[in-house]
RNA sequence: CGGGAUGUAGCUCAGUUCGGUUAGAGUACACGUCUGGGGGGCGUGGGGUCGGAAGUUCAAAUCUUCUCAUCCCGACCA
C-alpha cells in the first residue's frame, strides 16, 4: 500500500502535510494558499466551534456579523494597525468583469471603484466605526461580541491550517466603561481559550503576556496561549488583547458617564482560528496517522467486523448495532465499516490514520466466546472484553484516552521546558527545541539580538513565574521578566 | 518578495539530457473469482494530451518565452 507516511523523525514538516491531507482534513485548492477543509477535518473544527461558542455565550457575549469587504481608508484611523496588516491585504478594485467578445472575460476597467475595499484581516476598524452609532450613554456598555467568519492575509509563505491565506476564525469585539473592565474581559478570555485548548484539545498551554514586538497590531497588551508542538517548536493557539483606548480613539467612540463626562471607550478583541487545527495534529498524532482526543474526535468508535461469510457479516452487524445503540445513550458515536471490498487489515490502518480513538474488532472467535476486541489509537493497547456491558467499559475508555493524551503533552512540555543559566544554554536548549525559560532586561534590542542569532522569540512572559530572579542572560542588565524563548510557527 | 526544486492517470513516479509511430509503470478504481483476526492473490477492463498560454519546427511531454500552483531555505508573519 502506498499510504505510509513519512516518519516525523525522517521530516516532520512532511508528516504534517501528508497527514492533513491523508487523514482527509485539507486540501490545497485551485487558489493561491487557500485551502478547501474537508468533511472530515470540518467535522472537528465544527466541535471546536461549538464547545467556544457555548463559552462565550455563558460570558455573556452574543454573536453578530460584519461586512467581509472594508473601506481603505478605515485601516488608516489606527496607524500600528495599518502598519501590521498593510503588506498582506487582498483589495478589491473593480466591481465589474466584461466579456471582450473574443471568449475573454477582463475587468471593466470603467467599473472602478471610487475607494477600494481592502478584504477584511480582522474586523476592528470596521466594528469600531459601527460602534460609534451604537455607544452614547455609560447604559450602552458593555458591548459583548463575537463573529464567527472568514479573513483573508495574503501571507508569503502558506501551510494547511497553521498559515493560510483565508483562515476561519471567531474574532471577539467588546466596548467597556472602564479600563479595568476591559483588562479584566482580555484575560477572561485568555483563561476561556486556555481552558478549552487544556480541556478539548488536550494541549497544555502556556498562558502569558506578549513582549511589545510580538503585539498584536494596535494593541496595548496582548494575552496569548502558547503551545508546544512535538518538534520542539512553539505554536501561538490564541490570543486575546487589551486595546486601551486606541481604536476609541480613532473611530471616535465616546460615551457619557453617569457623571455627566464624556470619556473614550475601552475596547478588547480576542480571538482563536483554524490553526488550532493544526496544533491538534501537530501536538498528538504519530506515523500512524491522527491521534484525536475523544472530545473533539467526529467518530469515538469505528467497528471492524470479521467474518468469512454473508451469515456470519449478518451476525456480527447486528451485534455492532446493538452495541451501537447502547453508545448512542452514552452520547458515543461510532461506524461499523462492513465494506466488503476492504479487508480488516485495510480498516485498521484506515481508522488509525483517522484517528478514531477505539476501534472494536468482532468475529466468529469472539462471538464464540462472548468477547471482542478493543483497541485504543492512543497507545495502541489492545485487549479483549467480555462483550456484555461494553458500551460501558467505552465509555469509561474515552475518558481515560482523553486524559491520558493530555498527560503525554504535558509531560512532553515539562521535559522540553529548561530554566537556563547562560545565553550559550539558552542557544543550546531553542536550538534542539522547546522553551528556554531565561531572564530578560525587558529591552527589544535583546529581543532582537536573540532572534538574530538563534532564532527564537520571546514567546510570552507566563503569568506564573514571569518575575525576574536576576540578570538578563544577553545582556548582562538587571532582568525585568523571566520569559519564554522558544523557535516558532 | 529573493534563492532552489517540482508540476505527466485519483495518488506515487518513469519518460525530457540528444524533439520522431497509438505516452508508460505501480497503486487506486470497476467487474469476476478465490479470500478474510493488521494495509490480500489471480484475471479482465475503464481512465491521462503531459499545470496553463504563446512561440520555434514537417513534427513538442521533450526546445524557447511568459504565466499559475506546490514544496524547501531566507525575509515577513496579528
Amino acid at each position: 500500500m502506498a499510504k505510509q507516511l513519512t516518519s516525523r523523525k525522517e521530516d516532520y514538516s512532511k508528516w504534517y502535510n501528508e497527514l492533513v491531507i491523508k487523514a482527509d482534513l485539507a486540501e490545497h485548492s485551485a487558489v493561491r494558499g487557500c485551502m478547501v477543509i474537508k468533511p472530515y477535518g470540518f467535522a472537528i473544527w465544527e466541535k471546536m466551534k461549538a464547545q467556544l461558542d457555548k463559552r462565550f455565550k455563558a460570558t455573556g457575549h452574543q454573536n453578530a456579523a460584519f461586512p467581509l469587504l472594508i473601506p481603505k481608508s478605515f485601516f488608516a484611523k489606527e496607524a500600528k494597525h495599518v502598519e501590521g496588516f498593510a503588506l498582506e491585504s487582498a483589495v478589491v478594485t473593480h466591481y465589474r468583469l466584461k466579456n471582450q467578445g473574443d471568449g475573454n472575460i477582463v475587468v471593466d476597467p470603467d467599473a472602478k471603484l471610487e475607494e477600494e475595499l481592502i478584504i477584511r484581516p480582522t474586523s476592528e476598524t470596521i466594528i469600531w466605526n459601527t460602534y460609534k452609532n451604537w455607544i452614547q450613554s455609560y447604559r450602552d456598555l458593555p458591548i459583548l461580541i463575537n463573529q464567527w467568519a472568514n479573513v483573508m492575509r495574503w501571507e508569503m509563505r502558506t501551510r494547511l491550517f497553521l498559515r493560510t491565506a483565508e483562515f476561519f476564525w471567531q474574532e471577539g469585539h467588546t466596548a467597556h466603561a472602564t479600563k479595568e473592565e476591559a483588562m479584566e474581559e482580555a484575560k477572561l478570555m485568555q483563561k476561556e481559550y486556555a481552558d478549552f485548548m487544556e480541556g478539548y484539545i488536550a494541549v497544555p498551554v502556556i498562558r502569558g503576556t506578549k513582549s511589545e514586538s510580538e503585539r498584536f497590531a494596535g494593541a496595548e497588551e496582548t494575552f496569548t496561549c502558547e503551545g508546544l508542538m512535538q518538534d520542539g517548536k512553539a505554536l501561538q493557539m490564541g490570543t486575546s488583547h487589551f486595546l486601551g483606548q486606541n481604536f476609541a480613539k480613532a473611530f471616535d467612540v465616546k460615551f457619557q458617564t453617569k457623571e455627566g463626562t464624556l470619556e473614550h471607550v475601552w475596547a478588547t478583541s480576542w480571538g482563536v482560528s483554524t490553526r488550532m487545527m493544526g496544533a491538534l495534529v501537530m501536538a498528538h498524532s504519530d506515523d500512524e496517522g491522527l491521534i484525536l482526543p475523544p472530545k473533539l474526535a467526529p467518530i469515538h468508535v469505528g467497528m471492524v467486523p470479521i467474518y468469512k461469510n454473508e451469515e456470519q457479516l449478518n451476525q456480527i452487524r447486528e451485534k455492532f448495532q446493538h452495541i451501537g445503540a447502547q453508545l448512542s445513550n452514552a452520547n458515543i458515536t461510532f461506524k461499523i465499516d462492513d465494506d466488503d471490498a476492504k479487508r480488516p487489515g485495510f480498516k485498521f490502518a484506515e481508522f488509525e490514520l483517522k484517528g478514531i480513538p477505539v476501534r472494536l474488532g468482532l468475529g466468529p472467535r469472539d462471538m464464540e466466546n462472548g468477547t471482542i476486541e478493543v483497541a485504543r489509537r492512543d497507545t495502541k493497547e489492545k485487549s479483549s472484553q467480555p462483550i456484555e456491558n461494553i458500551a460501558t467499559h467505552i465509555e469509561g475508555l474515552l475518558k481515560e484516552i482523553q486524559t491520558s493524551i493530555y498527560k503525554k503533552a504535558d509531560d512532553f512540555r515539562k521535559a522540553n521546558t529548561t530554566t537556563v543559566s547562560s545565553y550559550d544554554e539558552l542557544k543550546e536548549v531553542v536550538d534542539q527545541g522547546g522553551f528556554a525559560v531565561a531572564n530578560w532586561d525587558g529591552s527589544t534590542e535583546t529581543e532582537d539580538k536573540v532572534k538574530e542569532e538563534t532564532k527564537a522569540t520571546i514567546r510570552c512572559i507566563p503569568n506564573e513565574g514571569g518575575e525576574a530572579d536576576g540578570d538578563c542572560l544577553v545582556s548582562g542588565k538587571a532582568g525585568k521578566h523571566k520569559v519564554l524563548y522558544a523557535k516558532a510557527y
